[in-house]
DNA sequence: TGAAGTCAAGGCGTG
DNA sequence: CACGCCTTGACTTCA
């Protein structure tokens, strides 16, 4: 039975209001003040968007990775900004973090392609860490509950880089482990190397439909379906798209078919389950789906 | 001011 | 080995 249905980060019915960003160079330029101005903006925008989606009762949400720019970067740690430690910004946290609460939003996070725990270089593999920390530690404060990762690189070697995923997942801290759960991709990693690579760590998998369609070994069986649904402390949640052009274009669509959802639907009857929309359209591919009309996609 | 180029970052395919 | 692309929209610079 389907729960909650969520969208990610952009909100087109508050544009042109929107999140921003910063380049180091701004912060070279116009001080360490301007990244605390853009936080700042960017907290009382999500809070903005928090109570929009409650106010249209969409309590499933992906806040951006960007909401806090270039938090682990050298520079901006040598330049003394910490925001977890920064009053104004604990403020509005915390009031956000009381709204999720009442409105029993579920909210989670997703680290871009850059985040790369089986990784050759030690370099990397450290950055990646702190970024999770990162989203832990912003995670929390908002009162989220879920970090989706990809497996990663291949290296011309799978089994190599599925053993070093789950060596480094191993010696990840408990509070990130708590967060963090792993997704099928549509290049790389499909659902059954996820669902092996969960077997051994006991990370939480959250399948993608679209990624699925697109990147397949071999079909889903029951029991595939069940480990996926049952490796969740909580809800499962899972993701749908639509592809662009023709059914296995990877690309995204600007809204999600009634007949896709209905497919992940079948897929899934018996279990409980969030699905996390991605869609160009956003929110409104959202609203659009539960209004259950017959969909136009020239609009 | 509108358009074009750039961005903090990793992997991968191509040449 | 070098380079452009992936993906993203906003930032930044340049006409």
């Amino acid at each position: 039975m389907l729960r909650y249905l969520g969208y990610a980060c952009v909100n087109e019915h508050l544009k042109p209001e929107k999140f921003k960003t910063c380049r180091l160079k701004s912060i070279e330029t116009k001080g360490i003040e301007h990244l605390k101005e853009v936080v700042l903006h960017n907290l009382n925008f999500l809070e903005k968007i928090i109570r929009w989606n409650y106010q249209h009762q969409i309590l499933f949400y992906r806040v951006s990775s960007d909401l806090i720019p270039l938090s682990t970067h050298p520079y901006v740690l040598e330049k003394q900004f910490f925001w977890k430690e920064d009053p104004d910004i604990q403020k509005i946290l915390l009031r956000i973090k009381t709204a999720v609460k009442q409105y029993h939003m579920r909210i989670s996070m997703h680290p871009d392609q850059y985040t790369v725990l089986n990784s050759f270089k030690e370099d990397v593999v450290r950055r990646s860490v702190e970024y999770l920390e990162f989203h832990a530690d912003l995670l929390e404060r908002l009162g989220g509950t879920d970090i989706i990762l990809h497996v990663g690189g291949v290296y011309g070697d799978k089994e190599g880089a599925k053993e070093r995923f789950i060596h480094e997942y191993k010696l990840l801290n408990s509070t990130i482990k708590g967060y963090l759960r792993i997704e099928n991709d549509d290049k790389s990693y499909n659902i059954h190397d996820v669902i092996e690579i969960s077997k051994e760590t006991g990370v939480s998998v959250v399948f993608d439909y679209h990624h699925h369609r697109c990147h397949q070994d071999r079909e889903l069986t029951a029991e595939d379906i069940k480990y996926i649904m049952t490796s969740w402390a909580d809800i499962p949640k899972v993701h749908l798209s639509t592809g662009r052009t023709h059914e296995k274009d990877r690309s995204h669509h600007d809204y999600v078919t009634k007949a896709d959802l209905d497919g992940l639907n079948t897929l899934l009857e018996g279990y409980a389950y969030d699905v996390m929309i991605e869609a160009k359209k956003k929110e409104m591919a959202v609203l659009e789906l539960r209004d259950d009309e017959t969909k136009d996609f020239n609009k």
